[in-house]
DNA sequence: CGTGAAATATGTATCGT
DNA sequence: ACGATACATATTTCACG
């Protein structure tokens, strides 16, 4: 079951703006509302799609920082790895998570309002990390892009 | 004009999930739904919300990487880095761009369905441009966490 | 998949606090 | 100024061809 051209039209569209009614959508792709609809909804039975979520302008929201943060593991452990990542993963200030090969095991993309906060993290989630060998902070003061869509083939 | 509660309510919601119909989003936050589809406009008039997405499952549209690459600049020459930051920016590959403080000038996060495809990038954009240092590319097998909410306050 | 009708949601106007 | 109710418009959804 791959998808054809209109279900790649339909996905493409969406993760550019899924606020659009289905009229608007159908018309773009080239069917009737309930067709189209009844695409958009087989999609997302199949679990092509995530959800659709809204996203904000930071700057609105007051100061930020973003902080890329390479973090270098003690040993290839396992479960203690698991450990850290849990609490990585559970830290709000954590945006994103990419698990990596080579020296470095993982890189955060972390959020926050100022250093203190960030120093705040640090102490809660990587200093308390026993099996953390070290890790490097590049700090960001303004995000060039952001980009969710993905290619759908 | 700081948001209430309730504005954040809304806000808060719109960004886990913006599916939902503004009668649900109603009684999530107690009002009634004239009232809140009035909030949500002006929310939106006000720039508070950039765009509604739907964000897609990459797992289902075949094998993908992302790379998180380092980029430092020969010299701070603003012209030059603009010129090279027009072209990142510019590349589907790259998802996301961040700007740093330090050694480092400039963090890509890419997303790419092979190595080939990402040596086809470094050519076509970190070899080509004159000005670039040197760059070093995490591989990332694994993205752990990805979360577009932000924190509103 | 398309057409047309029913169900539901969005949007508007007015009133009340 | 903001919210609620009632009403009008638009969209979603279903039945049928």
């Amino acid at each position: 079951m791959p998808l054809d051209r209109i279900d790649k039209a339909i996905l493409s569209s969406l993760q550019s703006d899924c606020s659009q009614t289905n009229l608007q959508l159908a018309q773009q792709v080239g069917l009737s509302p309930p067709a189209c609809l009844k695409r958009v909804k087989r999609l997302k039975a199949q679990g092509y799609i995530q959800k659709e979520v809204a996203l904000l302008v930071p700057e609105k929201f007051g100061p930020y920082l973003h902080m890329v943060v390479e973090v270098e593991m003690e040993r290839d452990n396992k479960a203690m790895n698991q450990r850290f990542l849990q609490r990585a993963l559970a830290s709000p200030e954590v945006k994103q998570c990419y698990q990596v090969t080579g020296e470095v095991d993982f890189v955060l993309i972390c959020m926050v309002p100022d250093m203190p906060s960030y120093e705040a993290f640090c102490d809660r989630v990587l200093y308390a990390e026993a099996n953390l060998k070290k890790f490097r902070t590049l700090i960001s003061l303004k995000r060039e892009k952001f980009d969710t869509r993905i290619n759908t083939g």
